[in-house]
DNA sequence: GCTGATCCTGAACAGTCACTCAGGATGTGT
DNA sequence: ACACATCCTGAGTGACTGTTCAGGATCAGC
């Protein structure tokens, strides 16, 4: 249907893409809180009636917005993850997918505001859920998959999935604070640390001082 | 001065101290973006224009208003802590201040916002630094007692430090959004569990099971 | 009891911003 | 060409809300 739409940008559907876009810019950029349909449009390089054609209201095109971020990073983390690795790389692999500060530190600003929504809003906590049920559920497959071949020594996974995931969440609040007790380089060492600690391995076979600045996670 | 003021409520001071009591508290229910001048009034029991006479300036309100939270956690910090207490004993009454989940729960919650705001905010952002400073100033202190008297051994206390702070603000997270894998009366544990790991101790000896329900922090 | 400063208030003002609407442009099927 | 639906826009509009302001109450000092 349609194949002959050459000129993209006034394809509808793609004008529709282009603004979802911009709307994630725009809350990666001001939050929710300073989020404007204005700012959208000019993002988007059309009016701001069109966003509200498109959307109906703000929070409907936010709400989108956020629905489209989730699914890049299932995408994301479906390409990053290799199924027939061992258990420690997979691991490795989790650790600086999680941990990514290339372009991506952006991602966990959206994350925090996603969060303080989470506080009061509840799509926005059913969202959080969903995503975070899902990584710990990947993170749990990883380290049952470790402890049946006899890599990983670990007690009690549960708790050790939360508090890895825990970790996660804390040591990147302080990175994108910019903290300086806690450089962004740095951060994808001291969760492996931990995760070896926590799956009784030693350190060394996860921290590779090999620093390839794999650049995940385009958006 | 003045001491015949026996009727409280028409103190002009005290009403401007209940003004930022009220702020504190509208911040914690609707946060920074819900927080409106008729809120804090309301729960004041006054005028809007009168938080305007007192503090110029809704932001400049609900910046005091942190000041004043700032200064009560500093304050219950210094009294939580028995000074000459054992160095295992100092560090689960951290763990404990920390995770304190009685009614403090809605203190995590303005963290986050806190957090959030930093994002954009220089000055959310000096204050965080300062009290996240101090926390971990605080239990550097404990970990290096420990070290030097011989209880602890711990091949990289800064690494410890951040990681152990970094651990409770990502459980306080789950935690204040209400995470069904992560419930409440678990963090404390959780925490001392990877305090007792990173500092080579018997968790046996911080975990206790004896839940003593401590309720600090009066706000 | 007069005066001046401080404290307080209701009523307006002004800016911002989500959303509406009437109508123009564009494209599609016939 | 014509009709019709979809797509798009500029110009409002109405609601919300931070802040101002003129003046009233209260009180201390004299």
């Amino acid at each position: 249907m349609a194949p002959t739409t050459s000129l993209a940008a006034k394809d509808p559907e793609e004008r529709r893409r282009r603004i979802l876009a911009a709307a994630v810019e725009v809350l990666k950029e001001k939050g929710f809180a300073g989020a404007r349909i204005a700012d959208i449009a000019a993002m988007a390089g059309t009016s701001p009636a069109l966003v509200v054609y498109h959307f109906t209201t703000l929070d409907g095109a936010l709400a989108e917005a956020l629905g489209s971020v989730e699914d890049d990073f299932y995408v994301d983390w479906e390409r990053a993850l290799p199924p027939k690795a061992s258990a420690v790389e997979r691991l490795r692999v989790l650790g600086e997918l999680g941990c990514d500060t290339g372009p991506a530190v952006g991602n966990w600003a959206l994350w925090m505001e996603v969060w303080v929504r989470a506080l009061r809003d509840g799509q926005a906590r059913a969202l959080r859920r969903a995503l975070d049920a899902r990584w710990r559920a990947l993170l749990r497959e990883v380290i049952d998959a470790g402890v049946a071949d006899g890599t990983f020594t670990c007690a009690d996974p549960q708790a050790t999935v939360v508090r890895l995931a825990a970790l996660m969440d804390g040591l990147a609040v302080q990175v994108s604070l910019r903290d300086p007790d806690v450089p962004e380089d740095q951060m994808t060492r001291l969760w492996l640390e931990s995760a070896a600690v926590e799956l009784g391995i030693a350190s060394r076979q996860l921290v590779t001082s090999r620093r390839r600045t794999t650049r995940r996670r385009t958006s």
